[in-house]
DNA sequence: CTGGTAATGTCAACAAGGCTGACATAAAAT
DNA sequence: ATTTTATGTCAGCCTTGTTGACATTACCAG
């Protein structure tokens, strides 16, 4: 057998053993669980869950999103974001507000109370992500968000790209 | 104001603004969901779950493990995952043998089926990410790791690489 | 040998959060 | 006027997590 630390246009192929693509795959599900931890401990004793946590990021992030956006982004169905949405706004922590143009629609905003939990479940999570970051350096981090875009479904990347590019 | 775009040692800390920040949890959050996606398609026509998959590959990354070693890395109740065990032993998917040393002790090993089953799953996992990581490139790919392990909780962080250094 | 501890299994009950299917309403679009 | 779209809701089911209680077996220390 020919030499495995080089293929033919001499380039290491060294990283795409599957030895270190299940390396990649176990750091996801370990650091997936650290991502997740902080918050879900905020958020049980609120008697909320992570679905709660999702429907809160996003609706900060985007701002009068309509109930359908919120659907595609997340990914689940709309009685599974229902139940959700409804505690939210049972417990006045979200505001939906019929459309103006479309009167269908439903726009969802967080209310006062609903920003306060954003920004504490969100400093929760920011603050390891940032230790994880500085603890990595600049060029780890660029490496880190370019292998989790390639790692997308493609409809999922163009979600996340419109959103990254919704806020500059 | 001062100059945002460097701090008081000249470096630049661009990539620790909230909004790269977000937009790591985004990525993150996002990229999970891809990370998943296959051996989950596959596992709905078996009336297997995520749980069963986890279980499945860690048995196969360490045969021979003792349930409670399992438990500490899934980090879930003995209940939990003695609920999903049970159903891959009565399948005939995973054996479970008495210790030699300790007889208190189950040994947990895939059986034939079981490593076929494994070897689908990751197949499946192991595509994605080999796309990801060829399209990323070596570089990012460390960068990658880095930041994930470092986002993880340190007692994970240690499983991860008593995991991984055991297979050298 | 005996009492304590450890490893495992099991039963019951519960909760979160996915899912499907069916149906209802209001508004927009054709 | 009819159809389609956006949303909400009811009911029921599944997986997978939880707690608490209890049983069995085996090891270990005094």
């Amino acid at each position: 057998m020919a030499d495995t630390r080089a293929n033919i246009s001499g380039e290491s192929l060294l990283f795409l053993t599957d030895e270190q693509l299940r390396q990649g795959i176990e750091a996801m599900f370990f650091a997936y669980r650290g991502f997740t931890a902080d918050p879900d401990r905020i958020l049980s004793d609120l008697s909320y869950g992570r679905a709660h946590h999702r429907a809160i990021h996003f609706i900060n992030r985007a701002p009068g999103t309509t109930v359908n956006n919120l659907l595609n982004i997340l990914g689940v169905t709309k009685q599974s974001l229902n139940r959700v949405l409804r505690t939210l706004v049972e417990d006045g922590l979200v505001e939906s507000r019929v459309g103006q143009s479309d009167k269908r629609e439903r726009h969802l905003f967080l209310t006062e109370a609903g920003g306060e939990l954003e920004r504490e479940l969100s400093d929760a999570q920011r603050a390891r992500m940032r230790s994880a970051f500085r603890d990595a350096g600049p060029d780890a981090v660029a490496g880190f968000r370019t292998v989790l875009e390639a790692m997308m479904d493609a409809e999922m990347q163009r979600t996340y790209t419109r959103l990254k590019e919704s806020s500059l």
